[in-house]
DNA sequence: TAAACAAATTGATACGGTCCAATTGTCTAA
DNA sequence: TTAGACAATTGGACCGTATCAATTTGTTTA
């Protein structure tokens, strides 16, 4: 994984340009990059387009390409890089302890809109789980996740008080997508009291599909957070590539 | 622009799928298309590579693409598909008829945070510009933007009073990126007058910094959501390409 | 019949070349 | 002095090839 020539390219320069190592903004031309490096033009243009894409640099036809002087300016705001679907890893990066209280572990018969989303047939069963994830002991969401039991036969109560997200990288299984919507709503009765708000204070929303690497939808997950606690940051480019 | 080789085979692509030309939910494999479309396998590639970024399809290696299943079941939810950045755009193709009232419009010195979004000097002034946006004649949002007036020397209150988007395509200026920031929060005395909120109602917040295409910060915005006109979708990839 | 192996299929990585398009700087002519 | 022509630079598009790796399929073997 990490001996791909386009990803060292890439990791290099992301570094090199983390060291300040270009203070006028610009980085080499593609061709002597390539030279330098040792390695066609193409990988060089593969890896920078990537960084463009994260909004690390700018490329500009027959002028160079740049550094996004936001990046250097502000790295806090700039934390989508890496960017973690599962919950547990993100909060772990951050250096807090997650934990998660089950609320309830329940096999019921998939509804319509499940069945659409999970790309299941009627009849067929899932788990759902329903979780209150707590940050420095402090309740921050309530999480509602629907899996189909033919994906995933074997969980038990134990496992899903854990993160999901690791047990099944246990399992050789990858979640690497996501579609996720997000939203806002007035905090109802039970989230005031799971979530600690004020009747005024709203909760965020934010529904996700997570596939597996195959493109198999895997799990549903509606999410209710204290306001305080969404903040979603994304890097949008119209480029369509 | 739309001659593009790569750009062709993908929206053809599009299309075939939208026709459901492939009931088996699998596309022909590289080599083929490469042949059948004439064209070489590395703009197949590149076409197939886009459409998968944006989660049209799956590759699979050894085993061939894939159309994504929920993207025909549920077309609505994937309206993801050549997102619009522009917020008067965005609502035009939604078929409604979008306004917007002018609210407040000056010239200020930029702040601190300002100057740093927007890549500014002390004593550098912006645009500061309030608007109450539409959406059938009913309020949903609450729209404060800035400005460099380096950049956009000549905006005027008319033409602040309209889309600054479209403007901007007119003066040859494209904005293509953008880095926004979601969140959500009680509302305020002033969102609940404007955006005809009951108190316990919330606002979604969305703040933008815009980029022109050579990556020169445009504009920040600031915009405060009727919380039930805040539905932001978005595919996320962890492949970071 | 089932397991093991081999071959064909299919996408991934990487190279290097050709030509094009936008930008910038320079030189020239009015 | 300035406007326009020109050349150099730089990223974009596209092609074609070679090789590798994962998966599936078919065949052989125990």
């Amino acid at each position: 994984m990490a001996d791909l020539v386009y990803r060292q390219v890439m990791r290099d320069l992301k570094h090199r340009i983390h060291q300040n190592e270009f203070p006028n903004k610009r980085l080499p031309d593609e061709r002597s990059l390539s030279e330098a490096y040792g390695v066609s033009r193409s990988s060089v243009k593969r890896a920078l387009s990537i960084l463009a894409n994260q909004g690390l640099i700018f490329k500009k036809r027959g002028s160079g390409t740049f550094i996004n002087p936001l990046y250097m300016k502000n790295q806090t705001i700039f934390q989508y890089e890496g960017s973690n679907l599962g919950i547990t890893d993100s909060m772990k990066s951050g250096g807090k302890t997650p934990g998660i209280r089950l609320l309830s572990f329940n096999v019921v018969p998939a509804n319509k809109e499940i069945q659409q989303d999970l790309f299941l047939d009627e009849g067929d069963f899932v788990y759902e789980i329903k979780r209150l994830r707590l940050f420095d002991d402090k309740p921050f969401m309530i999480e509602t996740g629907y899996i189909p039991i033919k994906i995933a036969p074997n969980l038990s109560q134990a496992t899903v008080s854990d993160s999901i997200f690791n047990y099944l990288e246990s399992q050789d299984k990858v979640v690497t997508k996501s579609f996720m919507s997000i939203q806002a709503q007035p905090s109802t009765a039970e989230d005031q009291e799971l979530l600690h708000l004020k009747p005024v204070e709203p909760v965020g929303i934010m529904e996700g599909i997570f596939f597996l690497d195959d493109g198999t939808p895997f799990e549903v997950s509606n999410m209710r957070l204290h306001y305080q606690y969404l903040n979603y940051n994304t890097f949008v480019s119209l480029d369509e590539e």
